[in-house]
DNA sequence: ATGGGTCCT
DNA sequence: AGGACCC
């Protein structure tokens, strides 16, 4: 509980650099934003042009931006990736549930079922060979000794999931929840504090891990991006951390300047590890995908329209020419991609709040065309029973369950 | 796959 | 209200 561990390592006031420069005059900054934005159109569109005449578009320093922007007095600011996001992706966290509740699972191969579906399984029965999401009979075939657990009352996994949400929360408000196993954290607000020799090291992987990777890191960029990131794996670390102390659960971590990185690279060490990448290794991240579909953001309905114009990798996409993109999307779209494509997300991490409703659905046959449901026949009652069940236990005393019956 | 969720039109 | 996305 609370944030003692983190607290005793804050370094003494005066030895921390600040990191997010505040700009005294709003109107300064609006015009340093605004120049910042026309040079980074700019590079895009060379490095657009690039890729049409088949050259890989290399990876363009802030130094370099900075210089372009020499011009103004704002080029000063040399502040281009100052977001430090964090990804933190709970290990197969239903089976991790489980296994707290009662460690006499611990050591062996568990399964989570709900209805013939085993959604997850522990890593003990991954290494024998089970995979993430199989039919309850295959998973049998495999491993006849698989313990089963059934899964389909989500309470314990809600409780858990908002314990682990609220230690992130402990450490920064700009906690966003992204289901019930996964949060964003955008620590650029206290990562300063972990800026000091003490943590110079890198904590965890690199992505693309390599002894080199490791001393061969000079600083290409020079926006301060590589000092945060580090320092981003110290936090990410103690939030791991503090997760497990309080929770017993483990989970990865992805540290990066935004959330697409951050959260492709989480997985990337599993599990129980953590991955940091750096802005310049954008494009590797990128190319360690191939299908253009695992790109998140980039959904089976985009994909599929992607698909008719022949695009599937995601070498493709970035190859793709905006105009084409623009003949089945809209113009914003079409740049999204395209960013998306080459690791670039400007997307913000946002607050979750309380949850904004509680529902409940039974999937039912069609078994002929009916215009209307009638609400008052047996068949709905006993879903508005468990719905009314479902609001009393989540919402203790507020909100009587009035307008929820929100059928069709 | 299924059953929650969120955000954007 | 529907449709896109996410797990």
């Amino acid at each position: 509980m609370g944030t003692k561990a983190f607290n005793s390592k804050v370094l003494k006031e005066e030895s921390r650099p600040s990191i997010v420069q505040r700009m005294e005059n709003q109107e300064r900054q609006k015009k340093f934003e605004q120049k910042q934005k026309e040079v980074e159109k700019e590079i895009r569109q060379e490095q657009r042009e690039a890729l049409k005449q088949g050259i890989r578009p290399k990876f363009v320093t802030n130094k370099e931006k900075s210089l372009r922007m020499a011009e103004d007095e704002w080029a000063l600011i040399p502040d281009q990736h100052q977001r430090t996001i964090v990804h933190i992706d709970v290990d197969c966290f239903y089976a991790q549930v489980e296994m707290v509740r009662d460690p006499s699972l611990r050591d062996k191969p568990l399964g989570i079922k709900q209805k013939n579906l085993m959604v997850t399984s522990n890593y003990v029965a991954r290494s024998m060979g089970v995979k993430k999401s199989m039919w309850i009979k295959d998973a049998v075939k495999i491993l006849p000794n698989l313990v089963f657990v059934d899964g389909s009352d989500l309470t314990h996994y809600r409780q858990f999931s908002t314990e682990i949400s609220a230690v992130a929360q402990s450490f920064t408000p700009n906690v966003e929840r992204l289901g019930l196993d996964e949060n964003y954290v955008d620590i650029t607000d206290i990562v300063g504090d972990y800026i000091s020799p003490e943590y110079s090291a890198i904590e965890g992987h690199v992505f693309g891990d390599k002894e080199e990777d490791r001393k061969v890191l000079g600083d290409p960029c020079g926006c301060g991006c590589l000092q945060r990131l580090t320092a981003g794996s110290h936090l990410a670390k103690k939030i791991r951390q503090q997760i497990l102390e309080t929770t017993g659960i483990t989970c990865c971590a992805g540290v990066a300047h935004n959330k697409l990185l951050a959260k492709l690279v989480s997985g990337y060490y599993k599990p129980n590890q953590q991955t940091v990448v750096f802005p310049w290794q954008a494009h590797d991240v990128m190319e360690s995908l191939k299908q253009a579909r695992s790109i998140p953001g980039i959904g089976s309905t985009t994909f599929k329209i992607l698909e008719d114009l022949n695009i599937s990798t995601v070498q493709e996409l970035q190859n793709a020419s905006l105009s084409t993109l623009h003949t089945r999307f809209d113009e914003e779209t079409s740049k999204r991609l395209k960013d998306l494509s080459y690791g670039i997300d400007e997307g913000l991490v946002r607050k979750s709040g309380k949850p904004q409703s509680i529902g409940l659905e039974d999937a039912f046959k069609k078994t002929s065309k009916q215009k209307s449901w009638d609400l008052t026949s047996q068949t709905h009652q006993p879903a508005k029973g468990r719905l009314k069940q479902k609001v009393k236990e989540r919402k203790p005393q507020r909100l009587k369950p009035k307008a929820l019956l929100n059928l069709m």
